[in-house]
DNA sequence: ATCCTAGGCTAACGATCGTTCGTATGTCAA
DNA sequence: TTGACATACGAACGATCGTTAGCCTAGGAT
């Protein structure tokens, strides 16, 4: 497992993080811990057991005490990151005023906020999916789905009542979509911005693709 | 090589597209196509040099009269792709209006139609770095640093000339970056959407982040 | 005191990895 | 006609992959 020279990283960040309480206690938070590192880094097929189990300070044979196979451990890290993604946008969404504009504010900061909280979290869950066994990416796609939608209908709750004047709904949805995604790879606590400054411009960025009366 | 699900997968494109000209001859060429799809599908580490050239019509150990290793046929897939990037950019810049609204159009089109029209291409060249032995990346990394100062300077000279009105230079680059980046994981051909519609539309979405006064 | 269990270990399985070697074949220049 | 070169091949190298089997040990419950 060679190291990665800086500005040829994925992602910016250090710290694997995962959300409170998702963290299983014992030698099964360890290895969940240090396999979200070296997915993150080096990809699904990039990180070995064996490499994963010297980063947890045990033999990749022990790995089998925890959990059935290596796609189970990153179901698991990809399951945490979505129902955490979602989660969050759906309490943001709840909390925000009914005014359109407000709506979108809150629903892109919650995506923002994920992504900057939780960046190996959100490249794994992002980039790897695609090695994920179909019968575990199921229930997750359903999840993304749902996060989709979320977003979606505030844009077009928005243009319905007259608060918004976009040209493409659907590429506006994509566009505000994917400047949060990217966050989780430039996104690093040495940087000059907080989570918070960053999710307040990119709720104003939002605001102004969709033409948002203020 | 197992096939992925359709909604599972890296990206919605098909068909392994190169630049004119960046295309080799004979097997050399058929080598860097298949290369490209089986590494924007499953990745660098999930694609063997065995799968290539099975899908080449030839047996591994003939790569290796067209190719010294792997990492060199990432390589030269990374390196047209970058190249093919800045290409464009320079190529808008230079035929755009001095207006940094023009400007402006003219770097953003050029970034998402580079994305839509080699959509494999540029899933690579940004999902796979990391992958790229440390000394292949270099040259690369130094391109992609050009890319970005270009797209920098734009809306730099567009808030010194006052046509520009943003929060935060670095975020609305970012935020730009970002939309066209993730076009080459939806772009299809199949879309409803011409590659043109798309750059136009975010085009001015990238006019709206930066606040410009039209 | 004894048993059970959880969680480590070493060793090994078959498969596949990137790569090398020696060889065959077909094409084209001398 | 000969020789050189480019391109393909089968076979095999050592390394590493995910995973399994069997064993050992410490700690808690009976």
């Amino acid at each position: 497992m060679s190291k990665v020279p800086a500005t040829q990283r994925r992602l910016a960040a250090i710290a694997t993080v995962l959300p409170p309480g998702a963290t299983p206690e014992g030698s099964r938070g360890v290895i969940l811990g240090e396999a979200l590192r070296l997915f993150a880094e080096h990809g699904y097929g990039g990180a070995s057991i064996r490499d994963i189990a010297k980063l947890a300070g045990i033999k990749g044979a022990s790995v089998y005490s925890h959990y059935p196979s290596k796609a189970h451990v990153l179901a698991e890290l990809i399951r945490i990151g979505h129902e955490e993604h979602f989660r969050r946008m759906r309490a943001g969404l709840l909390a925000a005023s009914p005014e359109p504009r407000l709506q979108l504010i809150a629903v892109v900061r919650a995506h923002v906020l994920a992504h900057a909280d939780y960046p190996m979290l959100a490249v794994v869950s992002n980039a790897e999916l695609h090695a994920l066994p179909p019968e575990f990416a199921a229930p997750i796609l359903e999840l993304r789905r749902q996060s989709e939608l979320l977003l979606l209908e505030v844009i077009q709750r928005g243009e319905t009542l007259g608060a918004f004047k976009v040209a493409d709904t659907q590429l506006a949805l994509l566009a505000i979509g994917a400047m949060g995604l990217r966050v989780a790879h430039w996104y690093t606590p040495e940087l000059d911005k907080t989570p918070e400054q960053i999710a307040d411009t990119y709720g104003d960025f939002a605001c102004r693709i969709v033409g948002a009366t203020n």
